[in-house]
Formats: C-alpha cells, sequence, structure tokens
DNA sequence: AACTGTTAGTTCAAAGTTGTACTACACTCA
DNA sequence: TGAGTGTAGTACAACTTTGAACTAACAGTT
C-alpha cells in the first residue's frame, strides 16, 4: 500500500458504462413521469404521497419527524417544509410529542386518508404502465434485490427505528 | 371493452411493493450520495457534470440546446439555467446556430474539458464504490438492461438526433 | 407575399430545496 | 444541580426547478 495521491482508477468497460447510463436515464425519465401522472391525477407530489403511505402504516397513523425524513430520505429542512405544505392543506396535523419535548408528531388527518385512498389505485397503475408490467418477474425481481443492496450499503443496513416497525 | 370508469386496479403483491420501495429508496439514496461526493469533489452538480460528458464525446464538443435537453432529460427551461450558470462558470460559451437561426449551440470550453478530466475519475470512483462494486456483475448487467427497457417504454424507444449519434 | 402552424430558446414568477444557524429540550456524569 | 454534549425541529437566505407566457424563426400552403 502506498500513499500514492494519484492512483490511477478503475474505468468503466464499454459494456458498464452503457448500463450505469441507462439507468440514470431510465430511472430519471421514470420518475419524472411518476411524479407527473399522479400530479395531475391526484394534485399530489410523490413526496407528499410517500409520507402519507408511511404515515397509513402506522397503528395510530402518526410518526415522529425524524422518523419519516428517515423513512422517505429527506433532509430535515426539506421535511418541515413538506410536512407544512401538507399541514396547509389539511393533510396532516402537527402535535407535541408527549415523551419527548422536544419532538413533533405528525398525524394523517381523515381528509389525509381519503386523498391517499384516492390516490393510491391511480398511482399504482401507472408503476404498473411504466415500471412493473414492462420488466419480467425475474427482471423486476433483480431490480428490486440490486437495489437493497444498494440502499443497505448506502445506510449501513440500518432500516428500523425504535418503536415502530418500518418498511425494510 | 366497458366504459366502466371505477375498474378495479390490480394491486402489488407483497413481494413486488418490496421491490418498489427498495427501487426508489435505494434510487433516491445512491443519487443523493453521488451528488455529495461530486460536489464536495469537484464543485459540480451531477447535471453540470452530465453536460460536459454529453459535449465531450460529440467531434466539435458541441450540441444544440434541446439535443442537451433530451440527451439529460431536462426541461428546456431547466437547461436554459444549467447552461446559463455553467457559461458564468466559464465551462461553456453559447453561439448562434448558423444553420437554424433560432438554434443556439453550447460549445465546451478548454476550461470545461479540464474540468471534466479532473472530476471523471473521482465520478467513476463513487459509481463504483456505492453501485458497480456493491452488485454482482450479472446483477449489474440485469438492472442496466431493466432500466434501458423502461428508459425504451418512455421515450418510445428514440435515443437519437438527427446528424449526431448520442448515446443509446 | 401573406397566413398558419410548429419549433427553439429564453424569461418570469411561483414553488421547492439546500445548508447553516438557531432554539429548546434531553441525557450524562461529576 | 448544573455544565457540557448531543438531538429534534424550525427559520432563514440563497439557490434551483417548474410551467406558462413570450419572441423569433422556420416550413408548408395558398
Amino acid at each position: 500500500m502506498t500513499t500514492d495521491t494519484s492512483t490511477t482508477v478503475e474505468w468503466l468497460t464499454e459494456e458498464q458504462q452503457t448500463h450505469w447510463r441507462a439507468f440514470r436515464g431510465g430511472a430519471a425519465r421514470l420518475f419524472a413521469a411518476l411524479e407527473h401522472e399522479l400530479e395531475r391525477d391526484t394534485g399530489l407530489s410523490t413526496h407528499e404521497y410517500e409520507v402519507l403511505v408511511r404515515l397509513s402504516e402506522t397503528p395510530d397513523r402518526t410518526l415522529r419527524m425524524a422518523q419519516l425524513a428517515d423513512n422517505i430520505a429527506h433532509s430535515r429542512s426539506r421535511l418541515t417544509h413538506t410536512i407544512r405544505r401538507m399541514e396547509e392543506q389539511g393533510l396532516v396535523v402537527r402535535l407535541p410529542c408527549v415523551e419527548d419535548a422536544r419532538g413533533v408528531n405528525a398525524t394523517m388527518t381523515d381528509k389525509g386518508w381519503e386523498v391517499l385512498v384516492a390516490a393510491a389505485p391511480k398511482h399504482v397503475q401507472s408503476v404498473r404502465d411504466h415500471l412493473v408490467d414492462v420488466l419480467t418477474e425475474e427482471q423486476f425481481a433483480a431490480l428490486g434485490e440490486a437495489m437493497e443492496a444498494v440502499r443497505v450499503h448506502l445506510t449501513g443496513g440500518a432500516c428500523h427505528v425504535e418503536g415502530v416497525a418500518s418498511e425494510c
């Protein structure tokens, strides 16, 4: 082992480059398409949709801000803005946390629930149209497993918050 | 065929849901990590990097605005802003297009080239660290092929602009 | 040449995102 | 009990993105 700072990097093969570009380009266009269809069909952004989904999966439709932020991989600051906007729309409410006076609980309202229930079928259909049904079952499973490995690598495998089971 | 507007949607199986979430979560975290490392190491955003890459691959380091926008899947408006910022940094220049007086050519400067040459090894290393080397060769190839199918589905297969061969 | 429809690119204002700084509270350990 | 350290969430200001409106120029028609 040397301390050479100008070590050569192993370049990508032409094949790898092709795959990497397909991944970047495909993912960018896919997320853009899903975003547009969800916005058009329901008025929600995919981020707002994700928030509602996560809240809907807890017993009391409530999560701490930090948990929510970790779940959907947003910065704290970004989540504060998103939740404020959703609160203005009446989709969620924020309440101080009893156990920890620093904390804030975001809770889904009945309206939030209704909006999610109305939005989900359309969004699922979009995901089918542009991703799931475009691939074979094996391809889609391989995609999921590969990206799960990437996620585990990036987050150190962590995917749980004390007290509340979260999606892994 | 009916005109029933409330047709039931085929839901995702639990497995499909898991894969879909892994894909979303993994991709979001991966792109965020790459963005941060590139910014930290070179001061470039991944979008600026992409612009430089595309320009570097043409014989005269030049592309029309619209071609560039299509290549990297950005809106026209967004590309205008990106190129303006890059022009202020001296990475590209904009020149009127001779063949079509409506058009504008974006050309990479020597400085842009140098910045790209300096940035590329670091970025490739990031891509290796967090994606390519995390997966087996087969997994990575499967990922690329799947996302290529998604891209083709979304763009109607188009991936070429008259006159200039672009990445497919 | 004038008319129509289309394409290229920019501009504008509104909305979203980012990172830092800040306040408040909690935890630890002397 | 209080000093020091860490965590939760928000506020702020700078920056980026979005979509619609706009100007200019091409292309085809009559």
